[in-house]
DNA sequence: TCGCCAAAGATTGTATACAGCCTGCGCGTC
DNA sequence: GACGCGCAGGCTGTATACAATCTTTGGCGA
């Protein structure tokens, strides 16, 4: 990891991996004291962090004072999951619904064609992993912006700070299963009706592509919670806590 | 004002009103030092009511540090109550999905029984109208809990903390002009609808009149920003940058 | 033996001191 | 007269000291 340039950056970065990583476990309390020796910084910064990470929703305040780790149940996801694929399926329609002119379309057509050519091609592989998520978050924030509301995009962001609510929070999964292969092809699809559905002006068809398309990661959620061998490509999964406790 | 109990609450609680009268105007720097004297706390209170003041959107930060005070178009306001409808819409419908035992309703149909009481009796005055907000804030919360996600009420929570995002922004912009005080009816009967739908397990009709119901805040905007006199009445309308500068 | 109370320890809330950085003003030189 | 450099002032970032509160543990009494 290199160095950041402030204590602050520091401090959230670093916990926010001791979170993720299940370093420090769900529901644990978080001490400012025990984190000054594990992080480095003193306390200011880390103060700072367990705020900004209460704001992404990995952290919440208890009424004693201080933060503690969340936990998340399957149906937390499934909720996240739903909030992205609505907010993102706003962001769609208010593009379509503005009438773009052709130019601020290029970027998006080029996206798509970038995409194209690595799904419809030899297909999504170790190689070109990181290549496809990167394109795929780039497709999706190239919608958010043609929605062109600050607003909007800040509110999304907020939704998908959530490690297992990001639109490429599931793709290792569906590389990983042969049943959820062909889930690429379908996926790229969607990404080319909702690119035309944007460019023709026909904002509710837009909005209800985007809208299953986010379901495509609920699909992959599922699978890989049922296989316990791929429980852990799930982001986050130490913050989930399964339904093995008995009902109360 | 009542002292809050912690030098926190007090900082956020001061420096959020400071922003929301105009006592501080939209795209000015917060200086640390200046509201140390103003807010009667010390840095520490006031650097954390910042960062919940940016959580909420009033405040964001600057490239050479510190915070601003953030300044919102017509257009910013419009996002902000689309998103509103879009939320509580899915709540709505997951509420519907949900198929509720009749024991979870009372609460909801109790609350509704108490609007038709109110805005079909005499309807809404000055002498109940901060009645009229508190029933309605409940209905809307009420169809959020019975969503039943903790996640999206938190998303929720988040959206309606810019002041002009609340289900209640309006509604005494509402009250004022003859033309609008129509809407409480038409408002009403979409709570009904809302609540028949949940109960139905009508989802989808139950998300489709959430976000018609939030629209209407819409017409109540623009009519309040078409008269200068009804501008002041519009939460956070320090915030509000009109169009009267030449375009860019 | 169990329960309650008290004291000590630890932990967070708050204030403030210190240092590094950016900004703005003034002076000097071209 | 204008442009550039340097210094000073103030600002935020960071660390830490102090105080108040909560928790826990140990001892005493019923």
């Amino acid at each position: 990891m290199e160095a950041p340039s402030s204590q602050n950056l520091t401090a959230l970065l670093k916990l926010r991996e001791l979170i993720l990583s299940g370093d420090v476990k769900a529901g644990e309390r978080l001490s400012e004291l025990a984190l000054v020796e594990r992080l480095g910084v003193s306390r200011t910064p880390i103060r700072t962090a367990m705020m900004r990470l209460e704001q992404e929703g990995l952290t919440h305040p208890i009424p004693t004072g201080g933060f503690a780790v969340s936990a998340f149940s399957e149906q937390d996801i499934h909720a996240a999951i739903e909030i992205r694929g609505t907010l993102e399926g706003l962001a769609a329609r208010l593009a379509g619904e503005r009438r773009l002119a052709p130019e601020n379309l290029t970027a998006l057509k080029d996206c798509l064609a970038a995409l194209d050519e690595l799904v419809l091609g030899r297909g999504v592989t170790s190689d070109n992993f990181s290549h496809y998520v990167e394109l795929n978050e780039r497709f999706h924030q190239l919608v958010i912006d043609l929605a062109g509301s600050d607003v909007l995009k800040r509110q999304i962001a907020r939704a998908v700070s959530l490690p297992f609510a990001s639109a490429s929070a599931f793709v290792n999964v569906q590389a990983s299963l042969p049943e959820t292969r062909v889930l690429f092809t379908v996926a790229q699809d969607h990404h080319r009706c909702i690119a035309r559905a944007i460019e023709d002006g026909e904002g509710e068809r837009a909005e209800f592509l985007m809208r299953e398309h986010a379901r495509l990661a609920r699909r992959n959620l599922e699978l890989a919670l049922r296989n316990h061998l791929t429980r852990d490509l799930v982001p986050g999964s130490p913050l989930i806590r399964f339904k093995t406790r008995i009902a109360v």
